[in-house]
DNA sequence: ACCTGAACACCGTTCAAGT
DNA sequence: ACCTGAACACCGTTCAAGT
């Protein structure tokens, strides 16, 4: 069988999905794949590449629609957006955050998040500022909601953060410090 | 030689230092200390204890005295303290991130942040969201910022997230939001 | 262009045996 | 109690050779 690019990525979804992401080896994929481990770098240069490669499909098929007419619902809704998106696969939000932080991809929720603030009519200090705390809020937030999900599905009881609503008032805080700054 | 556990952890936090978190194997930190690998696992029963050891060991060496009188003066001390010490080694901030997304060790500065926020006068729900909050924060920016100063440091120019003021204005962020809801 | 087969240079961890 | 020696079951990546 003749793979692209596009197919290794999609299968290393899929593994990871079932697997979780400290069984997405090369040569577990490669398995999989039912190919040779060298195979897979035909398509892919590196693990880190395909991890990033990763990351972006991930929050690809998690796009929706914008709605919201108002810059600070705006940003709610880029934010739920992304947690979603990292909360339907398994490990999802590890993956996107690894990858986010080694500055590979992923760079589309930071510039979405920019443009809902900007359009609020924030300095450009407080629309840097503000972009990176609430990135790093929405990452923080769902890497700890998805691991207590997980924990939890593997029968332990933990204190943990809660759903879309604790979610919605971490981001609440912070907007509540940019609606501030307006016009400041 | 005999060693005891904090020889190892010791000698781990040098490794990390000097050579890197990707260097600090079990059988790097084993040839460092002149030992055979298997002889580790008399004193840590795995890496990843070990590495939370490490975790905890970075931040008790990063403790100040607390000296603000009011609540969120003290919030500042408390995750300035928590940024200086992730900061003081290299790959300090992602060993001591990994470690509480893990659950495990560095229950402490959550303790400190609660134990402020409710100083404060916040509700307990306010408290919880609080406190995630601002160690979503610190942790985010810590981990971008210590990634930004090792690129910078093998020669990369990057656009930096800058140092304490930008990291007390996104604090500031989440203040205005907690002083808000004081009494609320 | 895409894949195989084989190798290189590593990992974390276990366990019988020594002192 | 602490350590050695040897092994087990893996990794990511490279590269000549095949089709």
């Amino acid at each position: 069988m003749r793979y692209h690019r596009s197919d290794v990525v999609a299968r290393a979804i899929s593994v990871l999905d079932e697997y979780g992401l400290e069984s997405l080896t090369m040569r577990r994929l490669a398995t999989e794949l039912g190919v040779q481990p060298s195979a897979l770098y035909h398509h892919v240069p590196n693990k880190q590449t395909l991890l990033a490669a990763v990351a972006d499909e991930i929050l690809l098929r998690g796009k929706r629609p914008r709605r919201a007419e108002r810059w600070d619902r705006r940003v709610v809704e880029i934010c739920s957006e992304l947690r979603d998106a990292m909360l339907a696969y398994r490990d999802g939000a590890e993956v996107v955050v690894t990858a986010h932080t080694f500055g590979l991809g992923a760079g589309e929720p930071a510039g979405q998040l920019r443009a809902a603030l900007r359009d609020g009519g924030l300095s450009e200090d407080v629309v840097d500022v503000g972009t990176r705390a609430l990135l790093h809020l929405v990452f923080g937030h769902t890497v700890e909601e998805q691991m207590a999900l997980q924990a939890a599905s593997a029968g332990a009881i933990n204190h943990a953060p809660g759903g879309p609503a604790d979610f919605e008032r971490g981001l609440d805080l912070v907007l509540d410090g940019l609606r501030a700054r307006v016009n400041g």
